[in-house]
DNA sequence: CACGAGACCTGTTCGC
DNA sequence: TGCGAACAGGTCTCGT
């Protein structure tokens, strides 16, 4: 479900409050309940309970689309993948059907992690960049600049679709953000990276960064049964709009599969050279 | 190296 | 109304 827009959302909600939703900064962990085991992916479910019990949240953030807790001595990393969502809520609340993960905090507060269709992970260590390291570069940050996505592109002969999606490429993207930026950029979709010139290298990094602090500003996407509040879903361009006009030139946006993904783009804007 | 298929999962929507 | 197919914001692994 969530891009890097969404995750940013759940960062800064948790982490500030907001929402109705208290800060867990400074909340203590004092236990926990594993719904799905398959959801824990490390470390072993009793040196997760030992380790995780008694530590305090001391700082929430985000790293491409993954969600970090940093604890009193280990850092707890959140994947929500297609489904996941997380829910603040009081130990009286009743356990719902989805729940995979169930954190009891101070102050009769938890946390809670639904996730319908069971792909989300959990991970606790101490060392992140256990999980993180293969991570390519994140995309707002001031060190990832035209001439670096220039170097990226080069440097692979892949189709641009499949390559934004590649989380080693660049950390943060998914299929409805790499939709939009490709769009914005004029760009078709399977294009081949090693043939962009700088000026279009230099199109799609500033439409990359500009459609991923759209998504922030507008709190991310909330579209099917998961809704969190964010309205980037009435702003769509091409996303799920298979036969809508494209909102520059008119033309129905037209869909395809590329890499077994739904790619929707405009072949008037974007056509294929 | 690049790509496609299959796996992991449940729920909703679409077409007949 | 019912029922199967297609589809869904993600990522991993395997085979060619």
């Amino acid at each position: 479900m969530p891009e890097l827009p969404e995750v940013e959302t759940f960062a800064r909600i948790l982490r500030l409050g907001g929402r109705d939703n208290p800060s867990l900064v400074g909340s203590k962990i004092n236990g926990e309940l594993l719904l799905w085991s398959r959801t824990l992916a490390s470390p072993s479910y009793p040196e997760f309970h030992s380790h995780i019990l008694g530590q305090t949240i001391q700082d929430i953030g985000r790293r491409g689309k993954f969600l970090l807790f940093t604890l009193s001595s280990d850092t707890l990393i959140i994947h929500l993948r297609m489904s996941g969502d997380l829910l603040v809520e009081t130990e009286s609340a009743p356990i719902g059907k989805h729940y995979r993960l169930v954190l009891n905090l101070q102050d009769g507060l938890r946390l809670a992690f639904n996730d319908p269709r069971k792909f989300g992970r959990v991970w606790l260590t101490a060392d992140p960049d256990t999980v993180l390291g293969d991570l390519g570069p994140e995309p707002l940050d001031e060190s990832f600049t035209a001439q670096v996505l220039y170097e990226r592109l080069h440097s692979y002969r892949r189709q641009l679709k499949p390559l934004l999606l590649d989380q080693t490429f660049l950390a943060g993207l998914g299929n409805i953000y790499s939709d939009e930026a490709l769009h914005m950029a004029k760009l078709h979709p399977s294009t081949l990276s090693h043939n962009l010139t700088p000026d279009q290298a230099e199109r799609l990094w500033h439409n990359i960064c500009t459609v991923l602090r759209e998504g922030i500003r507008r709190n991310g996407a909330s579209i099917d049964w998961v809704y969190r509040g964010g309205d980037f879903q009435n702003y769509f361009r091409v996303y799920r709009r298979t036969g809508q006009p494209c909102p520059v030139c008119g033309t129905p946006i037209q869909r395809l599969v590329i890499g077994q993904r739904s790619t929707h783009y405009c072949p008037t804007c974007q056509p294929f050279l």
